[in-house]
DNA sequence: TCAATGAGCTAATACGTATTAGTCCGGTGT
DNA sequence: ACACCGGACTAATACGTATTAGCTCATTGA
């Protein structure tokens, strides 16, 4: 095996070309304020193409306060054993954006393991210029500290938490909410039922509220575990219920329970019972989470943060919303 | 927003404590080879904690010559848009083993665009303390001239290229498909094709070789576009042919080629004909490739090259056979 | 003839941490 | 009284690049 050389550095160029380091930093740098004489700069360039120089990213990064480096930090594996990731299309638009932009990518491992090893992986995240956050949780206290620190961070995902500090690029789901809930009122549907996933987090809350912001009378049905009786779908046809439409995650939990019941009790959509689905899978009535845009935009925020220290901006952008098939007019209607 | 405060340095912690800035580094490090009084580490680590410190990783890995950083270098996209990702268990085992190791990864963008763009990317490489590469073909010179540098590299999969001076884990395709040859004969299959795609990579020629080697009379078919003519199955068969072998990669063309023209001959395995698929998809007769544990591997390698700089080593992984339903006794046999 | 100018370059320093070769000091042994 | 030692710490330097202030020298203008 080749003997392990060291990598050429400006210091060794200057020796060659009889110039200081600096007028080779100068030359390589392409500073122009810096006048160089072109003979001199050009005895610069072929010394380290002979060499063949590449710059130390890293003591680049220390001088410049600058990598073109960006943290992604996903609170669980980036490429996860389960073949179906619903995040995906996210990291997908993260990727595509940041090689639009010259930006490369640190994904921290351990962010998905015990509680010690997550602040850990949060701490290393200066190592970026900036760094990506990504999932339902907020660890408020090592995430407070980095942007006490002025550190540039950006959620996907609309975060209220420390006194809606944070900056992040979210989907408008209170909108888009309304505005499925909308289309079934228009349609003549009146009772209706809204089933939502057990936790709390933004994205539900914001669901949930442009669902009675549109239909105020729409009754609340709050799963509890993973299983939709039969019985709760049977009472609802009981209550002249015409519509259903369900919390959509990336899980998708609540779609197929209801489905799985809908079918249990031989229900079939959209002749029996309307059903749509707030942020579900492509092609199902409802609103899709525009995901992959979510992710190119926080790139482009994150990397806008790092450059110009702006102040916190938040995001949401538009779900576009989904005809499909599952949405009729009511049965008797 | 909070004025951008200064993130704390060991100097600021060292003036606050009253000791030197080696003092702080002996203790911040954990240093035990310099002996500090247990009064003043106690001190420095008071201080360190109401400070918030946190190591800056740059000047720690300027430094020590060392981040736990690794590379990925995939020739593609790390997210590719379309779901189905052939190399993804792959990806998922890099990302398991990294973060068992404490290590990161930096997933270098641009790999997959122009030739002045992956260039640029591979010199970036260098920014991590080795790098992972991962793809079909060796770009001679960039990847070279970082052998040449020392630097540690693995490729994932077998790669003879620069008179075998690359590191790599690969899967030993030889034994494999030879195994699957033999039981092929064992059942007493004699007259057997086997179906390769047309370009060239070391993956395709290691296949023909292990059936080669187990049944030299197996006749070779080398696919032309992605389609399988009807008529040379229809010949096979004239010819007495019981089985055949395909070619299995990340994208299964070949497989579903072989499949779709068995189908419109309207023959089934296997009782018409016995198959067997060199690296195919989870559950179809043939083996298959230890995808996770490849990326597994690569990790731990690349790591052992970064510590110790060993001679590189190059690895082969046995890759488990599936029996499978495709393959049976031969028909008149 | 001398100050002013500007081109072309370098010395010095910063970035933040790790490491090595000491220094200083109080105690011990003779 | 002096060498010696070990404990506790620090000064200095390295890592590799970027930046800024300033130096030198030749030319120009009066």
């Amino acid at each position: 095996m080749t003997t392990r050389r060291r990598m050429p550095r400006q210091a060794d160029i200057a020796r060659l070309a009889g110039v200081s380091q600096a007028a080779v930093s100068v030359v390589l740098g392409g500073n122009r304020t810096v006048r160089m004489a072109e003979s001199t700069r050009r005895r610069i360039l072929e010394v380290a193409e002979e060499l063949g120089y590449v710059p130390h990213p890293v003591a680049t990064r220390l001088a410049r306060s600058r990598s073109n480096l960006l943290g992604l930090y996903t609170f669980r594996a980036a490429f996860p054993t389960d073949e179906a990731d619903a995040y995906h299309p996210i990291l997908s638009g993260v990727e595509e954006e940041a090689a639009a932009l010259g930006q490369d990518l640190i994904l921290f491992t351990g962010t998905g393991g015990p509680q010690a090893a997550q602040e850990a992986a949060i701490r290393r995240t200066r190592m970026a210029d900036g760094c990506l956050f990504f999932g339902r949780h907020v660890p408020e206290d090592p995430v407070s500290r980095l942007v006490d620190a002025g550190f540039p961070l950006v959620y996907i995902g609309r975060r209220p938490e420390l006194g809606g500090r944070i900056p992040f690029v979210g989907a408008d789901y209170v909108s888009a909410s309304a505005q499925v809930l909308q289309r079934l009122l228009g349609l003549g549907h009146r009772e209706i039922r809204y089933v939502r996933e057990p936790d709390v987090a933004p994205s539900s809350e914001d669901r949930q509220l442009g669902v009675l912001r549109a239909a105020p009378r729409t009754g609340i049905v709050r799963l509890e575990g993973a299983q939709l009786p039969v019985a709760t779908v049977r009472g609802w046809l009981a209550e002249g219920v015409t519509a259903v439409v369900v919390e959509g995650t990336d899980t998708g939990t609540a779609y197929r329970s209801v489905r799985a019941a809908l079918d249990a009790a031989g229900l079939s959509t959209p002749d029996d019972l309307s059903l749509a689905v707030l942020g579900g899978p492509p092609g199902v009535s409802g609103f899709e989470v525009p995901m992959r845009e979510m992710g190119r935009r926080a790139v482009r925020l994150l990397v806008d943060l790092v450059t110009a220290a702006k102040s916190t901006p938040q995001q949401l952008l538009r779900c576009p919303s989904v005809a499909g098939s599952q949405v009729g007019p009511p049965r008797s209607g």
